[in-house]
DNA sequence: CGTGGCCGGCTTTTT
DNA sequence: GCCGGCCACG
């Protein structure tokens, strides 16, 4: 991680409106913090106050939204309570996003119903609503991901099955309606959460047991939450629950950094805050530590047009610094190329490091380009999110054993190995186990192991299914009874289902068998790190809880594979760049149909939350208050896609901006034969440009 | 039942 | 231009 939002003005005292909000301990409070006002810092002071008031930091639970942000968080309040000669408290302060949160009490409350369950990702969550789907006969061609968005939205808005209205807007509604309270039926048959489920079935468990509420309440008195604006309404109702008899609830957000609306965030939490919890009071920081003047100027400049929300005009008493500036490029090819050129040159020339510049974009597609060419400057570079190992069918496969070995219900599991490696248990077979598992009243898995009081099943099939039985059965065996470590059970399964065969067997190539074994090797170490590193002493290593809380941890951290990367360049969507700040930023891509996304300019029938171009406003101010000291915006003038080249515009935010505060300029082609290769492709480009211009 | 090839569609952001 | 789904064949 590259963001020492902190180090160099850690002594400087806080400002008036930090110290009020750090000082401001009981009762709700509201801190509005522009970009690089401090926030984190109000927080982990606050904490570090409230501890030196003698409030037990057991009682104090601070919320993130993601993992690495509760990480780093901690490490921060650490330091305060250090500071503070409190050390000795840190280790009892709870850090965590939303849903570990919500994990962790399902996990405690639901010890007494014993069992483990399992976290449906994405993937598994779709391939349950086909399953729906199809079992239903439901006349044909619904975009299945279509509806998952929409139960998300109505779990996110705290809506149950019943409550969705009965007339629905469009035939999606109407189909939601129906699915919805079969899919969460499946879901607890299967005994298995989606991330959803993480949060509101906490609110719906508090609503149902006062008593387990008021447990809950009494053991978390103060409550901190960063980036309110990006909490949905459960999240909300959450909140109101646990605080309800304390009132102590810190918010830290930003409306102008809203940019989770699609995702269920509702902006409202933020904007009523002082309706949702009367008495509260609000503190601005509106004083920006981060970024030069011209870097504000065009940060203040394209939020000033936003439409709705809390008014705030960031300032900072920082002089100087270079113009922001706009550079326009012929093709994406030749405006990453530009990137690595101007990223080497400052290296060469002002001693800068790789690990002083961002490049950000709007969309994952876009990293590519830009990759290709640090490589070839040769500089060390890291590519953030875009979902990868996790997603990786032979990853996906072993977990999926696994999860499967602690939750024979999981069906999502079952199906995806129940015929992997083949082993003759083909479509027409498992659809016939799945049949006689639902006449009966049976799981899926109960039909596998039964399958001898079935009459209608192939020998072929039969044996696989006992096959599977006895490979789950040592498995489990190796687990549970001996207790063995979730490394080597992973090894004797992979052994015993004969993976390693299959990948050699199936790859097109013996160099892409390699690549999907290493794959699988790496999942192993990645077990291995876990059970070697074990400092924290309460998480069991071996057996089923050490799995079953490994396996959580993973789905809930799919693509953070924290290696402390140190000194490289990042490339990241703006999305993933939140929180973070550079020396030097490039937001590549200014375009019409990029930044504001096209997406989110033409409606569809299956979007699920209504598209809002505000949004987009919002994200290319989040870009650009990443900068510290420099700003380069540039867009392409030609992009191909569908295959096709197409002319592209400026971003209506680019336009927005006023001329005097940036420097433009077009970036010139380089005559150097090292990039003749990469030029060629955009050189086709425009020549299929010129051809069309001519037929015109 | 399993495999390979062909055709078609389309492409945001993530806990 | 790429990936994924579908169909036909072995």
């Amino acid at each position: 991680m590259s963001a020492p939002t902190h180090s160099p003005r850690a002594p400087i005292p806080l400002n008036p409106a930090q110290a009020e909000a750090v000082e401001h301990l009981n009762g709700p409070l509201l801190v509005l913090a522009g970009a690089g006002s401090g926030k984190t810092r109000v927080i982990t002071q606050r904490i570090g106050r409230l501890v030196e008031k003698g409030i037990p930091s057991k009682a104090i639970l601070a919320m993130t939204f993601t993992n690495k942000a509760a990480g780093e968080m901690a490490e921060r309040a650490h330091a305060v309570m250090q500071e503070n000669g409190n050390g000795g408290a840190a280790k009892a302060l709870t850090v965590s996003t939303f849903h570990s949160f919500g994990l962790s009490v399902l996990q405690r409350e639901q010890k007494a119903m014993g069992g483990a369950f399992t976290i449906f990702d994405q993937g598994d969550v779709l391939s349950c609503v086909k399953e729906i789907l199809s079992r239903e006969r439901i006349g044909k061609s619904f975009d299945a991901s279509a509806i998952v968005g929409r139960i998300s939205n109505a779990k996110n808005a705290f809506m149950q099955p019943e409550d969705l209205p009965d007339d629905g807007k469009d035939e999606y509604d109407e189909i939601t309606k129906i699915v919805y309270p079969k899919y969460q039926a499946a879901m607890r048959a299967f005994r298995a959460y989606d991330f959803d489920d993480l949060v509101c079935e906490v609110g719906q468990l508090w609503k149902r047991r006062p008593d387990v509420l008021a447990r809950w309440q009494e053991s978390f008195r103060y409550i901190l939450v960063d980036e309110y604006q990006d909490t949905n309404r459960a999240q909300m109702e959450v909140l109101r629950q646990l605080c309800a008899p304390h009132k102590n609830l810190c918010v830290v957000g930003d409306d102008d950094q809203a940019i989770y609306a699609w995702r269920g965030a509702d902006v409202e939490n933020i904007l009523s805050f002082e309706e949702h919890f009367p008495g509260a009071k609000v503190i601005k920081l509106e004083q920006n530590y981060r970024s030069r003047a011209p870097v504000l100027d065009v940060a203040n400049a394209v939020i000033s047009k936003k439409l709705i929300g809390h008014q705030k005009t960031l300032f900072t008493d920082k002089p100087g610094g270079d113009l922001v500036q706009v550079r326009v490029a012929a093709t994406p090819q030749m405006e990453a190329e530009w990137v690595s050129k101007e990223i080497k040159r400052m290296i060469r020339d002002f001693g800068k490091r790789p690990k002083d510049f961002a490049v950000l974009y709007r969309s994952n597609g876009q990293s590519k380009d830009v990759e290709e060419a640090l490589r070839e400057q040769m500089i060390a570079h890291k590519v953030v999110g875009g979902q990868t190992f996790f997603e990786r069918k032979e990853v996906k496969d072993l977990l999926s054993y696994l999860k499967l070995t602690l939750n024979r219900s999981d069906e999502i599991a079952l199906r995806r190995v129940i015929n992997y490696p083949p082993r003759g248990i083909g479509e027409q077979s498992v659809e016939k186990l799945a049949l006689n598992a639902l006449g009966r009243g049976w799981t899926l898995w109960q039909a596998v192991e039964r399958v001898d009081a079935l009459d209608d099943i192939p020998p072929a099939a039969r044996e696989g299914c006992k096959q599977l039985e006895r490979v789950m059965g040592e498995t489990r065996k190796q687990l549970l009874a001996e207790r063995m470590k979730a490394s080597d059970v992973a090894r004797d399964l992979c052994e015993r289902v004969g993976l390693k065969r299959d990948i050699e067997g199936s790859s097109p190539s013996n160099n892409a068998a390699g690549r999907r074994w290493g794959n699988v090797e790496a999942l192993f170490r990645t077990f291995e790190r876990r059970e070697t590193r074990r400092g924290d002493a309460h998480d069991e290593v071996g057996g089923e809880q050490g799995l079953a809380g490994f396996l959580h941890a993973l789905t809930l951290q799919m693509n953070s594979e924290e290696e402390a990367t140190t000194d490289v360049t990042i490339l990241s969507t703006l999305h993933g760049a939140k929180g973070l700040e550079f020396d030097t930023v490039f937001l590549l891509g200014c375009e019409e149909g990029l930044l504001p996304h096209s997406r989110t300019l033409e409606v569809r029938a299956t979007d699920s939350t209504p598209a809002d171009v505000e949004e987009e406003r919002r994200l290319f101010y989040v870009g650009v208050t990443r900068a510290r000291e420099r700003l380069y915006l540039s867009r392409a003038k030609h992009r191909v896609s569908r295959g096709k080249p197409v002319p592209r515009t400026p971003s209506r935010f680019l336009l927005e901006i006023p001329p005097e505060m940036v420097e433009e300029d077009e970036i010139r082609e380089e005559l150097d034969p090292s990039f003749d290769a990469m030029n060629e492709g955009a050189a086709s480009v425009l020549a299929a440009l010129a051809a069309l211009d001519a037929l015109k």
